[in-house]
RNA sequence: CGGGGUGUAGCGUAGCCCGGUUAUCGCGCCUGCUUUGGGAGCAGGAGGUCGCAGGUUCGAAUCCUGCCACCCCGACCA
């Protein structure tokens, strides 16, 4: 990774020319969205299925909600109506029409809207405007419920996974009958990310809660889980936010509860999307292409036969065959790929591309030697054992890559992440290292704009396990009692 | 929305300033033979509204006008 850090100006090309080779994913043509390949939507279904099974183990179930939104809808919550503005899609027609002059097709003025609808860029609006008809007693609570489902933000700037104007996500969405209960659920699904990212996809992570000018517009407390990538950048790559009684008040959902007494329910929200694709290559990737963790990975194993003729294949095939089987016997995913349209030597660097965690040849040589050879798609590094001993040692491997992916990506957090005790000492850091900046802060919007407009740095968030802290901010010099996280972001 | 840039085969490009044979080269693709333990070699072949629409000219990828799309940099953002 030393290449890739020492072009990091260049890192945007290295991203997007990986990302596409790979096979994962391509600018669509249509502004700002993508098109995800084969190859990269096995991965997304990986993490669906992950966590879908997760949301499920803490008691939520699937819903599926509209696409388009009354525009009426969005302005019910003051805040909320204000951070998305900017950047919905409109629907204002439902007709087209021929277009006589031009001879293409146009849309029919005759066919407007009553009243425009937008596209989703979140559903917390549709979401509570349906819960006020699900919900009336305490009995109906709490409601945990989660989508999967595209979103669509008209950002200025797009990014293929980071930042596209279309994006894959699931959005939880429930309502609780006391404070104490939401705030425990947006909590509990901080963790439940934080488990997801550090365990399933190796990629270390922070918890903390964002300052009041990162919130989520129309939350009381944004819980997120925040990641380094490679270039010293932090990615937010989960987020969990605790709503009040926000929504409940502007869709007026109120529930009557034991004593007989009506109050507005609680509520939280909370997603991740497409953008931890984006994570998974930037924090684990290097110059030959991507490497996944094996929890992770659609394929974990593949075996290149490698032979002369038919009859060669034929015998070598019988090997990779039923090591094939013995190993999908103990859960494994394994490609035998003996298409004969590639040589052995193209299949190699395909699959180091793609990721594939451990890569098995096997030839006439290891015919006559009941060996095969291994190679670490981590460490690059290759191995002969024998044949026999295969079906333990890779699980035990596949085991060891998990851990090692993510104890290097740890290492290389924590030696990027500098507590700095002085303005200047910040700047020089962050201009040398990058990386998370631990730093007291007096806790007001006014410093993190100063320090953003200098450095261009934001406050990640405020960690979740910083310990009480007694001073001054370096940069306004007026007291302060919390150490907050800076860090440069994509 | 402000600043900059680019549109030529599936991808990457030369040609454009200074108009003139059949639009260049590489990768990829197709066929055949030889190959197969790290992205094969040789021979042959296919593939083009030169972003779109006008204009100037005997003649436009090249000059002019308008439009469109995409990329990069800012503000915005999961």
């Amino acid at each position: 990774m030393a290449e890739l850090t020492r072009r990091a100006a260049d890192y945007s090309k290295w991203y997007n020319e990986l990302v596409i080779r790979a096979d994962l994913a391509e600018n669509s043509g249509v502004r700002g969205s993508m098109v995800i390949k084969p190859y990269g939507f096995a991965i997304w279904e990986r993490i669906q299925q992950q966590l879908d099974k997760m949301f499920k183990d803490t008691g939520h179930v699937n819903a599926y909600f509209p696409l388009l939104i009354p525009k009426s809808h969005l302005a019910k919550e003051a805040e909320h109506v204000e951070g998305f503005a900017k950047e919905v899609a409109v629907v204002t027609h439902y007709r087209l029409k021929a277009d006589r002059a031009g001879g293409g097709i146009v849309v029919d003025p005759k066919a407007e809207l009553e009243e425009a609808l937008i596209i989703r860029p979140t559903s917390e609006t549709i979401v509570w405007d349906t819960y006020k008809r699900w919900i009336q007693s305490y009995r109906d609570l709490p409601l945990l419920i989660n989508q999967w489902a595209n979103v669509v933000r008209w950002e200025m700037r797009t990014r293929l996974f980071l930042r596209t104007a279309e994006f894959l996500w699931q959005e939880g969405h429930t309502a609780h009958a006391t404070e104490a209960e939401a705030v425990a659920e947006a909590k509990r699904m901080q963790e439940v990310y934080a488990d997801f990212v550090e365990n399933f996809m190796g990629i270390p992570i922070i918890k903390g809660v964002k300052t009041p000018s990162e919130r989520f517009a129309g939350a009381l407390e944004t819980y997120t889980v925040e990641a380094m990538m490679q270039d010293g950048k932090a990615l937010q790559v989960g987020t969990s936010h605790f709503l009040g009684q926000n929504f409940a008040r502007a869709f007026d959902v109120k529930f009557t509860d034991r004593n007989g007494k009506e109050s507005y329910v609680w509520a939280t929200s909370w997603g991740v999307s497409t953008r931890l694709m984006g994570a998974l290559i930037m924090a684990h990737a290097d110059d030959r292409g991507l490497v996944l963790p094996p929890n992770l990975a659609p394929i974990q194993v593949v075996i290149i036969p490698i032979y002369k003729g038919q009859a060669e294949l034929e015998r070598v095939s019988a090997v990779a065959r039923a090591l094939q089987q013995k190993l999908q016997s103990r859960g494994i995913r394994v490609r035998f790929d003996d298409c004969d349209t590639h040589k052995p030597g193209w299949k190699f660097n395909e699959y180091e591309l793609k990721g594939v965690p451990l890569r098995v040849a096997i030839g006439p040589k290891d015919l006559e030697n009941a060996t095969i050879e291994l190679a670490r798609r981590d460490t690059l590094k290759k191995q002969l054992i024998a044949l026999d001993k295969a079906v333990d040692e890779i699980p035990h491997l596949l085991r060891g890559i998990q851990k090692q992916l993510f104890d290097k990506a740890r290492a290389f957090r924590n030696a990027r992440t500098t507590e700095v005790q002085s303005y200047p000492e910040f700047k020089k850091v962050l201009d040398s290292r990058g990386g998370f900046l631990s730093m007291l802060w007096d806790g007001s919007a006014e410093t993190e704009v100063g320090i953003q407009r200098e450095t261009r740095a934001t406050i990640r968030c405020i960690p979740s396990d910083a310990s009480e802290a007694e001073g001054t901010d370096p940069y306004s010099g007026k007291p302060a009692k919390l150490r907050v996280l800076y860090a440069k972001a994509y």
